[in-house]
DNA sequence: CGCTAATGAATGACGATTCATTCAAACAAG
DNA sequence: CTTGTTTGAATGAATCGTCATTCATTAGCG
C-alpha cells in the first residue's frame, strides 16, 4: 500500500496536506482511529469531506501519513539531541529523558503512538514501520558502541537490550497517558529507568 | 459499563459461553477487534449469531469479558509460580520467566493483550482494568519486598519500576508476536531482562 | 403441552467514499 | 481594462456496503 506519493508535489501548493494531517492527529488521538469519522477530521481541517480524498487515499493512508511524517520528526530531533552527549551511559539517560519529554510535549502523538501503533495487524504487521525500526536501532547503536568501548559488557544482546529499554520508557508514557494525575515528572523517571539499565549493563567493577 | 454479571449463572448450565469466548480469542487475535465480526465469532464457536446476544451484551462486552476471564487465569498462575520461590531477586526472574513463558504458549492471548490492551479510549480509559494492575503490583510487591529485605535499593520507585520491567518483558512479547522469527529464547531473554533490572536495583556492594 | 434456549433472516444505522456540481483564479482576446 | 473561457481545486449530498443487533419463529426437553 504506497501511500500518497504522487500527491506529494501539493503539499507545496497548499497546507491543507498539513492541515488535515494535524486534524487527523487531534481527532484520532481523541477517539482512537475506528471510532473516528472522516468528517469529523474534516471538519477539524476546516475542509470539506471529500477534500481529504485529494490528498489521501483513504482513512488508512491518513493515519499512515501521520506516522511517516511524525516519526520523521521524532527521529531528527532524538538524533540532534544526543549529538552532543559522547559517553554510552549518559546517551542513554539522555535517550530516556528526550523520549519522555518529546511525548510529554506531544500528548496526541503520544497517544496514537501508543494506541495505534500497536492497531493489528493491520498496521503493524503489513506495514512495516521503518521508522520505528530506525528509532530502536538508535538504542542498540549506543549500546554497540559502549561494548566496543569497553563500558558495556559483551554479554549483553543488543537485540534484546533495545527493546526492553524503549519496553520501559513506553510502558511509562502510556501510564501518563491513560492517567490523569502523574506521580513521577519526566527526569525522574528517566534517570530511574536509564540508571537500572545501566548498571545491569556495566561491565562489573571486579572483573573489569 | 457492567458487562454481564446477570448472565453469569447461565456459564454453568452451558459451555456456550466458554467456546463463544474461545472462539472470539481466535478471531480477535487474527483480525483486530474493530475488523473482526460478530457473525465470524458465532461461525467460529459453532453457534448462531443471535445466540451471542444471549451470553454477552455486546461485542465490546465480548472483549472485556475475555479480558477478565483471561487475566484472571495469568494472575493465577503466575501466582502459582512464585509461590516457591522466595529470594526476590529470583523472584522477578522468574516472574519474566513466567511471563514470557505464559504468552509463548498462549500466541493468540498475546495478540490480544497486545493489541486491545491499549485500544484506544474506549476500552482502556473508562474501564479500568484492575487484574493488569493486580498483576502490575505483583512485581511492584517483589521490589518492595526486596527493599524491606535489604537487597534492594532504597531509592527505587517501585511505581516506576514495576512498569519499566513489565514494559521490557511487553515489548518483547510484541516482537515476537510481530516477527515470524524468534531470535531469542523465552528464557535467555527472561534472564536478561531480569538480570538488568536485578543489577540495577541491588544495594550496592560497598555500601551494603 | 409449556417453557427456555437457540436460530438466522431482517432491520436500521452508520460512515467511508464518490462524483456531479460550484467556484475562483489564471489566462486570452478584444 | 473588461469580458469570456478554461482549468482543476474544493465541495458536500447521495450512494452503497457493511455489520451489530433484534426478534419472530423454531426446536428440544421435561
Amino acid at each position: 500500500m504506497g501511500h500518497s506519493i504522487l500527491k506529494s508535489d501539493k503539499k507545496k501548493n497548499s497546507d491543507k496536506h498539513r492541515r488535515i494531517i494535524e486534524a487527523a492527529l487531534k481527532v484520532f488521538a481523541k477517539k482512537g482511529f475506528y471510532n473516528s469519522k472522516v468528517s469529523e477530521i474534516a471538519r477539524a481541517a476546516n475542509v470539506a469531506d471529500g477534500t481529504i480524498y485529494l490528498y489521501f487515499q483513504n482513512k488508512d493512508d491518513i493515519l499512515i501519513s501521520l506516522f511517516e511524517e511524525e516519526m520523521g520528526n521524532i527521529l531528527d530531533k532524538m538524533h540532534q539531541a544526543l549529538q552532543t552527549v559522547t559517553d554510552p551511559a549518559a546517551k542513554l539517560e539522555r535517550f530516556a529523558d528526550q523520549h519522555l519529554t518529546m511525548l510529554e510535549e506531544n500528548q496526541e502523538l503520544a497517544e496514537i503512538i501508543q494506541v495505534e501503533l500497536r492497531q493489528s495487524s493491520k498496521f503493524m504487521k503489513e506495514y512495516q514501520n521503518d521508522r520505528f525500526h530506525q528509532y530502536l536501532n538508535i538504542i542498540s547503536g549506543i549500546i554497540k558502541e559502549g561494548q566496543q568501548m569497553g563500558v558495556f559488557r559483551k554479554d549483553i544482546l543488543p537485540g534484546v537490550a533495545k527493546r526492553a529499554f524503549f519496553g520501559a520508557l513506553d510502558e511509562m508514557s502510556r501510564y501518563w497517558i491513560l492517567s490523569p494525575v502523574k506521580k513521577y515528572s519526566t527526569a525522574v523517571a528517566a534517570q530511574q529507568i536509564s540508571a537500572f539499565f545501566i548498571k545491569g549493563m556495566l561491565v562489573d567493577p571486579q572483573t573489569a
